[in-house]
RNA sequence: GGGGGGUUAGCUCAGCUGGUUCAGAGCAUCUGCCUUACAAGCAGAGGGUCACUGGUUCGAACCCAGUACUCCCCACCA
């Protein structure tokens, strides 16, 4: 058949997605008869495209689902998407704004209105993405965290946590972003390195002329004070007790209080206390029933309580402040500090810990299980690194608050009646009934994000489950649950895996998957995190377009070590288009070969039989490595099967000679090898390059309308005996010292040479035929007398000589077998220092003993040998 | 501040129970080849004080202690 030169990615890939699609390949149906392997898919953003780390984790994902799928499981991969609260609703009012319309001029419904027109247009862009990538999700499942029946099961485990007292309402302190205008929890604070000023301002002891000296970083919330602390056993303080301070610029009188909670080295010893604007303080004013100030607003203006600077914007404020301070002759020194501030991850606006009513889970009893099952491995975090720091967080875990100042997400159920009274039910008439007011209001706040994403793996089979129980739970759940693997980032590791386990156990009694694969974070060459704000993350559509969707797949995973995170740079792209490259070249040589009734040659029979063997070698150390989770090194071997076993050894073995021009037929047992060989590394290689390898699948033979390679049924070894891998090795060693030989003297590949070995010590010619082939010598004589003027050397334990007369010059040699017996001598003489050392064989293994022995005297023989050549000369 | 990694060839990384001619792989580099599958290629070659210092051991890239540099996670020190 005639097949183009180059392969064309672009038209295989939308080929074959959609004959997927259509031969339903990627569906997957409870079925008891089979073995289910089940991936639920870390759901993007509904607001996110594809960029690196998602290719990465869905590579992988798709790897493994794929080879699933050949092992004959039920392979399912459920896709979907997040409805990511704060990040949506951040697009979306972004969007109004840029058309002139404010969010607070909208109703919650019309503004909602809004938010879902946006998903339904924008919010499946990245599963389309997904497709390009060659993602064989089951489609017909994909999931949104906010349809119905979804958000339902988040409705019902809150209130069923509500009854069972986990969770509670309170005034807390929280990070409140001033930006997003919502309470954020402590995973999405993140904490950077900042220059700050630590301001030491003057404040007067009332009645004196005295002042004290504190340190401060947020000089901005000195209207907010309503203590001084010291260290009770402070010398420098203790004539204060009982004494007031006038806070500076509103002179308001507040006492000094005395807490063992004061470091004596910080600063001055002497803390502002300012209960509404940091933890430490609020904690300290409640034990010293201290008032509460809050000095600034929601959006982080200062505020009417403030009593100075009212409106003026937080940061502008600690600028004049200090200024007014200064004029005021109250600041007594300035220093330059780091210190580490908090940010939102969502607006990256500077956090403030702002006093909130909001909702809590207690995190303490229902994080139990979800530790002790990391703990003894029922549920294996890959690598294994990652569970140390996942006993640190678990065993320190803080109570979750669970409650967003947002419209976009799961409105919390829970009903005021405006007298204080409040009961957590699903609907509006469930709450008049129980409260027994017709004037109710429903909690205005949503649910975090997390709080609906840590059902995902229950949800996405059977939604009902919450308010069923797993008694009552569909097949779909109990056929596919617990899941395999999850593949998903490390950053993600208490966001989402731990609250996910925690659901898992809390509402099926079960985890929610075996493996937790961590993948790495995608960096740039210079260790910079790919992001879109850095702008040095490639396109991942356009590197699909320019190498090919597997040539991007490959690309990805040859950089990936588990866990690690991994240095990307597009060569690692171009070397995966190379591959492909690689493998339709082989592709094309097989299906050019012309079949006929000729003999088999020596060289072609002897390939046959080693390949079968290397085959099955490396096919047992590639599921050994995919059952480690050992990705990239599954990769490697795969790629030095096909390229160097495969193109480089075997092919160049059996490729048929050529006369007057023309390749010479082939046999047809030497081809029906070659093509099942070739199918069985094209399965092996489907799960990287799906692609190209269902392309090739079906321009190799005529196959039926269902026999695809994304089915096929995965290779088995079929030896175990690798000594004839081993032994051909030999000869490799062979082939090449000769191809060194041809290269040093400038003799022709296409020279023939004439190679003898020394017939006394040659014990194993099985591969002659393929050296002769492959080196290009004529036919190996075995001769009886050492030869003279000939270049000489050992491989395996024989003496080879290529018979050249005339282009070997005798010094050269001398001083090349010099070297050797040099090496040799040196090396015997390790090894002998190693067996006359009592202590050694004393305690060394007896194996390990002998094969030390073995080697001393393969080193004497080999020396011996050389020494008798040297001679000759 | 607490915790966890990492440091092996120019780059990215393997090296599993301390012992095989153990110092490896891929890429990059150099040399020679447009040999009719493939220059996105073929053949060959070079390249490392295993971060540093000490210890344990018959034997250390591997185990222990310390040091340096780096990355990550957690944390309420003004």
């Amino acid at each position: 058949m005639e097949v183009p030169k180059i392969y064309n990615p672009k038209e295989a890939e939308d080929k074959w997605y959609k004959y997927w699609l259509d031969k339903k390949f990627f569906r997957s149906q409870a079925d008891r008869s089979k073995k289910p392997y089940t991936i639920v898919i870390p759901p993007p953003n509904v607001t996110g495209v594809l960029h690196m780390g998602h290719m990465l984790n869905n590579t992988i994902q798709d790897v493994l689902i794929r080879r699933a799928r050949m092992l004959g499981y039920n392979a399912c991969w459920v896709p979907g998407t997040d409805h990511a609260s704060i990040a949506t609703e951040a697009k979306v009012v972004k969007l109004l704004a840029d058309k002139g319309i404010k969010k607070s001029d909208l109703s919650r419904d019309e503004f909602l209105k809004h938010a879902w027109d946006w998903k339904e247009k924008y919010g499946g862009i990245i599963l389309e993405q997904l497709k390009k990538l060659g993602a064989s999700c089951d489609w017909d499942r994909t999931r949104f965290t906010m349809e119905a029946d979804l958000s339902e099961a988040v409705i019902d485990v809150f209130i069923d946590l509500y009854n069972k007292g986990e969770i509670y309402r309170g005034v807390r302190m929280v990070n409140w972003d001033p930006q997003g205008l919502t309470a954020v929890s402590d995973e999405e604070v993140i904490h950077k390195e900042t220059n700050s000023k630590l301001v030491f301002v003057k404040y007067k002891i009332e009645g004196s002329n005295e002042f004290i000296t504190v340190a401060t970083t947020r000089p901005e919330t000195i209207m907010g004070d309503t203590a001084v602390c010291v260290h009770p056993n402070d010398e420098r303080y203790k004539h204060l007790k009982g004494k007031n301070i006038l806070v500076p610029i509103v002179n308001r009188v507040v006492p000094v209080i005395y807490d063992d909670y004061i470091d004596l080295e910080f600063g001055t010893g002497a803390l502002k206390v300012t209960p509404a604007h940091d933890i430490n303080d609020y904690n300290l004013g409640i034990k010293h029933k201290l008032p509460v100030i809050d000095a600034l607003t929601p959006d982080g203006k200062i505020s009417e309580a403030a009593g100075a600077y009212v409106g003026m914007d937080r940061f502008a404020c600690r600028k004049q402040i200090i200024k007014d301070l200064q004029e005021q002759g109250l600041v007594e020194k300035i220093e330059e500090i780091k210190n580490k501030v908090g940010y939102s991850e969502r607006t990256d606006s500077v956090i403030e810990p702002k006093l909130s009513m909001q909702w809590f889970l207690k995190m303490d009893k229902v994080s139990k299980p979800a530790l002790e099952n990391v703990l003894n491995g029922e549920v294996k975090l890959i690598p294994e690194k990652f569970i140390n720091t996942y006993k640190h967080w678990m065993e320190n875990v803080h109570d979750w608050c669970i409650s967003r100042q947002l419209w976009w997400g799961q409105r919390i159920p829970a009903w005021y009646d405006g007298k204080g009274n409040t009961v957590v039910c699903k609907t509006k008439q469930e709450a008049i009934k129980l409260l027994k007011s017709e004037d109710v209001k429903q909690d205005e706040d949503v649910l975090d994000t997390w709080f609906s994403s840590w059902l995902w793996p229950i949800t996405v089979f059977d939604p009902k489950a919450i308010k069923n129980g797993w008694e009552n739970a569909n097949e779909d759940l109990k056929y596919y649950y617990p899941t395999n693997d999850l593949v998903t980032a490390p950053e993600i590791l208490f966001f989402w895996v731990a609250r996910m386990m925690i659901a898992g156990y809390e509402y099926t009694g079960q985890k929610p998957f075996s493996n937790v694969y961590l993948t790495g974070i995608v960096r740039d060459k210079q260790g910079r995190k790919m992001s879109k704000s850095l702008g040095n993350s490639p396109e991942p559509l356009e590197l699909i377009e320019k190498y090919g969707a597997d040539g991007v797949r490959v690309g990805m995973l040859l950089c990936s070590p588990a866990g690690n995170d991994l240095m990307f740079d597009e060569s690692y792209c171009e070397q995966g288009r190379n591959f492909w490259n690689k493998i339709w070249n082989a592709f094309k040589l097989i299906n050019g070969f012309e079949v006929a009734e000729v003999k088999q040659t020596a060289a072609q029979k002897t390939a046959i039989i080693w390949f079968e063997n290397k085959l099955s070698e490396q096919l047992e150390i590639i599921n050994d490595h995919y059952s480690k989770y050992r990705m990239s090194e599954a990769l490697m071997a795969t790629y030095k099967l096909v390229w160097d076993d495969f193109c480089a050894w075997y092919l160049e073995a059996i490729k048929p000679d050529f006369a007057d021009g023309k390749a010479l037929p082939i046999d047809k047992a030497t081809y029906d090898a070659t093509v099942s060989y070739l199918e069985s590394l094209l399965k092996i290689i489907h799960p990287w390059m799906p692609f190209v390898t269902e392309e090739i699948w079906h321009l190799l033979k005529d196959r039926t309308e269902k026999d695809c390679i994304i089915v096929a049924e995965w290779p088995k070894p079929i030896t175990n005996n690798f000594n004839l891998s081993k032994f051909f090795e030999i000869d490799q060693r062979t082939i090449t010292t000769v191809r060194n030989f041809r290269q040093q003297k400038g003799i022709s590949p296409k020279e023939k040479l004439e190679l003898k070995a020394l017939k006394e010590q040659n014990h194993y010619t099985t591969f002659y035929p393929l050296v002769e082939k492959l080196a290009n010598t004529g036919s190996i004589e075995l001769v009886n007398e050492k030869i003279e003027n000939a270049y000489t050397f050992l491989s395996g334990g024989t003496e080879f000589y290529l018979v050249t007369g005339s282009l070997i010059n005798k010094e050269d040699e001398k001083i090349r077998l010099t070297k050797e017996i040099d090496y040799n001598k040196g090396f015997l003489k390790s090894v002998q220092i190693k067996l006359s050392n009592e202590k050694f064989v004393a305690n060394a293994k007896p194996e390990l003993i002998a094969l030390e022995r073995k080697k001393q005297a393969d080193a004497e023989a080999k020396i011996k040998a050389l020494e008798a050549q040297l001679s000759t000369l």
